[in-house]
DNA sequence: GAACTTAGAAAGTGACTTGTCACTTTCTAA
DNA sequence: TTAGAAAGTGACAAGTCACTTTCTAAGTTC
């Protein structure tokens, strides 16, 4: 398979076996933090360990904590760089979305199957993990933000009418529906319910066609 | 010799302080029951540990041991526990609901308050758990199914008008709703924000009113 | 009230846990 | 070339983990 990924080579190495300091932490790093959300993925929060992290790091238990002065800041930085990583997934996958068809639909089961994702559901228990941790509570919250809005950003790009149209109430919409499929993704992580599941997308499909396509005064009135 | 007099041999059970075998059984495993769900309310299930719940019970590790064999025993008794004394509590609440008035927005508040109980989060770190815990998964797996139909026999009982039209697509909007609020708590237990929360939950009003009142072929003709 | 059964306490067990520390290897700068 | 800084090693300390073993006390049965 020709890998035509667009990701610079990026020297790891400067032709010769010879590394820069520089580098030479950068792969440790690298290496740790893809330990870390890997053995998230893998074992589940409650099982991921400093010593399975190393293991799969390939480096020493010392090398950790040099890095990281905790676990905690291990796990928050693992955080701080899954998130953006899987916004740029995201962004790809609705650009590949072909203009024409039900894009309301498309969006739905994208973004379903976007949940499905392991890195995703590993983020899941970090948000879970978060409410009797304070540290890790604290990065979450400064990751959130920038990853909300770019959620949002993206979902204007994909429906640039109906964002338009309805101004403030288009975000709204859209945090409703990502949080629907986070919840939907939450209960079938212990309890998969494939029609119950189909179900529910077509209906938060239907509503959202008419939050998108109908009235902009869905709140007033009351 | 001190105190002789005061810390008398404990008389053995002043005539009907005792209690048959069933009655102390009973009693410690209750006692484990309620310390462990305190404790992963507390602490989280990932502090969770066999230590901490006999502490909390005031119970040796022994008995602990005695009544379940295996941590995710106790953890999978504790859920059997819990989730039918939830739903006892929802319906409750539900019917304190008064008759007039917007019982749609009602609804939607009050699953809302239900979802920031700390047992429910403690509930939700069980789902997650369960992830990467197999027996945790099998356990939950049959608690799930009779709590869902309850939530939608609730849900039929509080709208029964709109039950009544819709037949089974009624269920379906329940589970979405359910699931969407069960998201947004997910994503307020690390980064709480309140008039977010607020303007999904009006949004999430303002579509099911739509669904219960509204076309009941809301997923037909595409 | 002696023999028996069961519930629970006390005191382990070894396998892990996070984090440390003295030490080696690798790179940098003078 | 070489002193020193930075990065990495791996054994280890100190404590916790889930779970066991051994024993005692409470309740039951005859």
């Amino acid at each position: 398979m020709p890998n035509t990924t667009t990701s610079s080579p990026a020297p790891a190495t400067t032709g010769n076996g010879r590394r820069t300091q520089e580098e030479r932490k950068a792969a440790t790093r690298r290496a740790l933090l893809d330990a870390t959300i890997e053995t998230m993925v893998e074992l589940g929060y409650a099982n991921t360990t400093t010593t399975e992290v190393t293991k799969r790091a390939g480096v020493s238990q010392g090398a950790l904590f040099k890095h990281f002065p905790t676990k905690a800041a291990l796990l928050g930085a693992a955080a701080e760089d899954l998130f953006p990583r899987l916004r740029a997934e995201y962004r790809e996958a609705f650009e590949a979305v072909p203009e024409t068809g039900d894009r309301v639909r498309a969006a739905v089961d994208l973004l379903w199957d976007i949940f499905q994702k392991p890195e995703l559901q590993a983020a899941i228990e970090l948000y879970v993990a978060a409410r009797t941790d304070e540290e890790l509570a604290a990065v979450l919250t400064e990751v959130d933000a920038p990853h909300r809005a770019e959620l949002r950003a993206i979902a204007r790009e994909f429906f640039p009418l109906a964002a338009e149209r309805q101004g403030e109430a288009f975000d709204s919409v859209v945090d409703l529906v990502i949080d629907s499929i986070q919840g939907a993704a939450l209960g079938s992580l212990a309890v998969p319910d494939a029609p119950r599941r189909e179900r529910e997308l077509t209906y938060l499909t239907a509503l959202l066609r008419l939050a998108l396509e109908g009235a902009a005064d869905l709140t007033t009135g009351e």
